[in-house]
DNA sequence: TCAAATAAGATGTTATTGCAACTATTATTT
DNA sequence: AAATAATAGTTGCAATAACATCTTATTTGA
């Protein structure tokens, strides 16, 4: 009784957020291996695929979709861009917002970034089925969707 | 035909990465608010519930139990042990080791700190019922075996 | 119309994290 | 027993990421 701080198994390490963040720690290494010929960091892949599939798009655009500081959309499209692969273009109709685009080089790589994430997607669902791989997706969109709530309550 | 680089919104954004690392970061958001007024930051709590739980505890023992690199360690120790929370002792039978025990200050902290992940965790988890956490931790625990698997074979 | 407010981005700083390379200590091999 | 291996931990460096603050451009309101 007077070890009240003691803990107990489930306390400690049953909880998503163990789980969560050494699964993304580890994605990540997996992810800048996989994408290091090309130079493109773990930093930068998601706003190149985000910039692949909607063209063109601007940085407030990619901030909000991926749920990423805009300060960091901002020095990994300065990464993307020095490595050759997106063009910024001021929009004439608001010179606030600059306007992101692939340039060939980037359209080029895309194929391959998309290679190499599905490759290290079915090396990491390995031994889960499509209906739990589902299931697994739906969940953590939840638990998502609860973490963006709160930051809302706290504007 | 000749736009193969476009991506279906299927291969850009359902993919557990993406919600991974989002999840990842919004929570290592709002437990170091929690945890400010402790002067512990979302680096070192993991490490602090760790020692709590098993104590002592060697920096390599942590590592391997968190999947955490030890420098990592090293450095979210050394902050810990600043803060005054956990003490170091070389290991009078191998003085290679530090065994890390929690100090007064330490044991009064541990409630604390759990109560606030309590809270995220109920937080977070919202909508999701126990069964269905169950299964997300079990999804999660899979992923993470293939990604430290993955790892094995890399040595 | 012109000042104030708002919006998009950029920059500087700090925290977390991992790799390479290093030190110190113990174990192994010859 | 001395030389070599291996192990635990540390340090320096670089990448990711967010917050605070600043700049520039646009919109709003008086």
């Amino acid at each position: 009784m007077s070890e009240h701080w003691r803990l107990t198994d489930k306390g400690v390490t049953d909880s998503h957020g163990q789980y969560i963040s050494a699964i993304y720690r580890h994605m990540q290494i997996l992810i800048s291996a996989e994408l290091a010929p090309y130079q493109i960091g773990s930093g930068q892949y998601i706003f190149l695929m985000a910039i692949a599939f909607q063209q063109p798009i601007t940085q407030k655009a990619l901030s909000e979709k991926l749920l990423i500081d805009k300060t960091t959309t901002a020095k990994a499209i300065a990464k993307l861009e020095a490595e050759g692969y997106v063009r910024r273009e001021a929009d004439p109709a608001d010179n606030r917002y600059q306007l992101l685009y692939l340039t060939e080089s980037g359209r080029e790589v895309v194929p391959k970034v998309q290679e190499a994430l599905g490759r290290v997607k079915s090396k990491t669902r390995k031994g889960i089925t499509d209906e739990e791989y589902d299931l697994l997706l739906g969940l953590l969109k939840i638990v998502l969707r609860n973490l963006s709530k709160q930051e809302e309550m706290l504007e």
